[in-house]
DNA sequence: TATAAAAATGTAAACGTTTAGATCATCTCG
DNA sequence: CGAGATGATCTAAACGTTTACATTTTTATA
C-alpha cells in the first residue's frame, strides 16, 4: 500500500540508492549487467520516482508559473499554448493562474507560485505598476511579462507592436476617406489600452484630423463594456463613420450593438478591431482586424525564461516586439451613399 | 542570497523551528508575544515557506493534474476555468496539460504528474480504454474523468447528456420537417462522438426515417473535417436538407464550407451544431445549437474529486449528467421553396 | 603478478519542513 | 504551598531523493 521508494527498489536490486539513483537519471558510470536488474526491479515494483524529493535537494522544480488575466478571452488560451508546448519540449511544466483582472488575486497567486519553488514565471499583469513582483524579483526569479509591460521593474517583455497595429488600422479607415474616427479603447492604466489608443491618436495627427473627445470611449476590455460603448456612439448626435475597437471581446460587443441596434455594418458604419476573431469572416461584410500572432507570443516568452533560467547571466531588459498585421476584410468599405456628407 | 529556511526565522526569534512551524500554519498554541515576534522576523526576512518541503513531509501537494486533448478548442478553457476556481476555493493549484489528442503523450503527461505527486487528476482522455490510467490507479489516486468515459476502470464521470443533446438535435430538425438529415459525426472510438451518433439514430428510429449511409459523415472533431465533409455532402446526388454537426469546430468549418461553396443556409440547407459559439449569432440565419453548461461541468468535475481526495472513503464509480439545452434560433426553419420536393 | 589508474559502487549528509513525544512553565485549587 | 493539570515550547526523527566523497572492484601496464 505505501508508494516503492528508492530504497526499495535498492533493496531489491542488491545494489545501493546511490546506483539506482544514478540509472534513473541516465547518469551512465553503472555496469549494464546491474543497470538491467534495476530497471527490471523498477518494473516490477512499478516505481515511479518522487519529483518532490528530488526538487528538494535539486532545488529546481521543472515547473513554471503561468498568470493570465482572463481565461475567457480566446487570445490567453493560444499564447498559453504557446508556451506550454515550448515549455513541454524543455522538461517544464505549467502551473496555469488565472486572476480575472484582480490585482489582489494576482498577489496571492504570486505568493503562492513562490511558496512552490517555480523556476520561472510569465505573467500578463493585471497591475503593470509592478509591485506585486517586488518578492520574484529578490529571490532572483526569472520573469517575463507578455502584452502587458512591466513598470517599475526591469523584467523582459514580449509584445505585439500595439502603437503600429492601432496605427495601421486607424490609417487604414482614414485611407477608407473616414474623418469621423471613433475608438473604444481600453483601460488607459494598461499598456495595450493606452498604447493602442497612442496609435490611433498619431494616425489622426498625421493626417491632420482632429481627435474629438466624444468619439473616445473607454472600455474593459470586456464584451460588455464595447456593448455598451457602441450604443453611446450611436446615440451621438454627430454620429461617427468608423469605429476603432481595441480588443476582440469589445469588438464582439460592438458587433452584437450593432446588429441590436440596427446601425448597418458596412453601410452606414465601418468597423477595424485589434485581434482578430472567429467571428470576424461570418460578419457581413467580413470585418478588417489587425491579427496578433499568439502562439508566437507564447513561444517567444517561454524562449526568453528558458535563458534566463539556464544562464543565469545577464540582467539586462529585453523586449521582444512582434508585428500585428492588419487582415484587410470588407468592413470598412466606405458606401458614398450617407457616410460621407 | 540564499533564500531564508524556517530555521533562520526561528534563529532571529529566538524559538524553535516547531514553533515557527506553528505560528505559519496558524495552528495555535503559541503564546500571542511570541507568535507578534515571529510575524515580524518573518516580514523582515521576506521568509517564505517551502511547499516542496511541506509536501515532502505532508506527502500532499495540493496540487491536482488536469489533461486536456485541445486547448484550442474553445470548450476545454471553459471547463478549464471552471475547474481551475473551485479548485483555488479549496487552496488547490492546476497544473494544466494539454495532450494534442495523443494517447502517446497522454501516457507520458501521467507518469510525469505522477512523479510530481499530483493529489488528484482531471482528464478528458485522448483514449477511452484507459489503460494509461493503470498507475493512477495502483496509486489510488482519485481521478474525475470529463466528458470522455474510461472504459476499463472504475472512475468517476462527469459529462453532459450527449445521447440526450443528440436526439433533441435531430428531433427538432425532423419536426421542422426534414427527412434527408446529414451528421458530420465525431470520432466512433470516443464517447461524445458515440453518443452523439446514438442520439442521431435514435431520433431518426423513432420518426421512421431511414438512416442512409451517404448522409453519415465521419470527423475528427477539428474544424478542417467540418469542412470537408460539408464539401462531400455537397457533392452528393441527392442532398442532404439538413445537417447535425456533432461538435463546435466541426460547425465552424462547416458553416465555412457553407459560404465558400454557396450552399445557401436557412435556405437550401439548414444547420444545427452540438456545442455552442460565438459565431452562432452572427451567421444569417442565426444558428440553432445544442448548448452545454462547461463551466459547471468543470466545478462539477472538481467537487466530485475534491470529495474524493478528501473522504478517501467509498470507491463506487459515479456519473453525473448534465442536461444539454437547445438554443433554438433560426437556422433550422424549413424553406418550402427548394427544400421539400 | 604487482601496481597504478580507472571504473563502479557505496556511505552518509543534506535539502526545509512537520510533528510526535519530551520537557518546561504556568495555572488551579485544595 | 504543593500536586496536578494544562499550556507552551523544544528536540529530533522522518519524508525520498541527490551527490560529494570514500571505498571497492576491475582493468591496464609494466
Amino acid at each position: 500500500m505505501h508508494k516503492p521508494t528508492i530504497e526499495d527498489v535498492a533493496k531489491l536490486a542488491k545494489v545501493s540508492t546511490a546506483t539506482v539513483s544514478r540509472v534513473i537519471n541516465k547518469q551512465g558510470g553503472v555496469k549494464s549487467s546491474k543497470e538491467q536488474r534495476i530497471l527490471e526491479v523498477i518494473e516490477e515494483l512499478a516505481y515511479i520516482p518522487n519529483a518532490v524529493a528530488r526538487s528538494m535537494v535539486r532545488k529546481i522544480t521543472n515547473t513554471i508559473g503561468v498568470i493570465i488575466p482572463d481565461i475567457n478571452n480566446p487570445f490567453f488560451p493560444l499564447v498559453v499554448s504557446g508556451i506550454e508546448q515550448q515549455a513541454r519540449k524543455k522538461g517544464y511544466f505549467t502551473i496555469l493562474c488565472n486572476t480575472n483582472e484582480s490585482p489582489e488575486i494576482e498577489e496571492e497567486l504570486i505568493q503562492i507560485l513562490l511558496e512552490r519553488s517555480v523556476d520561472g514565471l510569465i505573467i500578463t499583469t493585471a497591475n503593470e505598476y509592478g509591485h506585486q513582483l517586488q518578492p520574484v524579483i529578490d529571490r532572483r526569479i526569472p520573469v517575463v511579462a507578455v502584452d502587458r509591460q512591466i513598470r517599475n521593474y526591469e523584467v523582459d517583455t514580449v509584445l505585439v507592436g500595439n502603437m503600429d497595429g492601432a496605427y495601421q488600422a486607424t490609417r487604414h479607415l482614414i485611407l477608407q476617406g473616414h474623418k469621423k474616427i471613433a475608438i473604444i479603447r481600453g483601460p488607459q492604466n494598461t499598456t495595450p489600452g493606452y498604447e493602442r489608443f497612442v496609435g490611433y491618436r498619431r494616425a489622426l495627427e498625421d493626417y491632420n484630423i482632429p481627435l474629438l473627445d466624444e468619439y473616445v470611449l473607454e472600455g474593459d476590455f470586456k464584451e460588455e463594456s464595447g456593448y455598451l460603448d457602441t450604443q453611446k456612439l450611436h446615440s451621438l448626435q454627430d454620429r461617427p463613420t468608423a469605429i476603432f475597437t481595441a480588443n476582440n471581446l469589445m469588438t464582439l460587443g460592438c458587433l452584437k450593438a450593432l446588429t441590436k441596434i440596427g446601425w448597418v455594418l458596412g453601410e452606414e458604419v465601418s468597423l477595424i478591431g485589434f485581434d482578430d476573431l472567429d467571428v470576424a469572416e461570418f460578419v457581413n461584410p467580413q470585418l478588417t482586424v489587425v491579427s496578433r500572432p499568439m502562439r508566437q507570443l507564447g513561444e517567444a516568452a517561454f524562449d526568453l525564461l528558458y535563458e534566463k533560467m539556464t544562464h543565469q547571466g545577464e540582467w539586462t531588459k529585453r523586449h521582444y516586439v512582434l508585428s500585428p498585421k492588419i487582415k484587410i476584410r470588407q468592413s470598412c468599405v466606405l458606401r458614398p451613399s450617407k457616410t460621407m456628407e
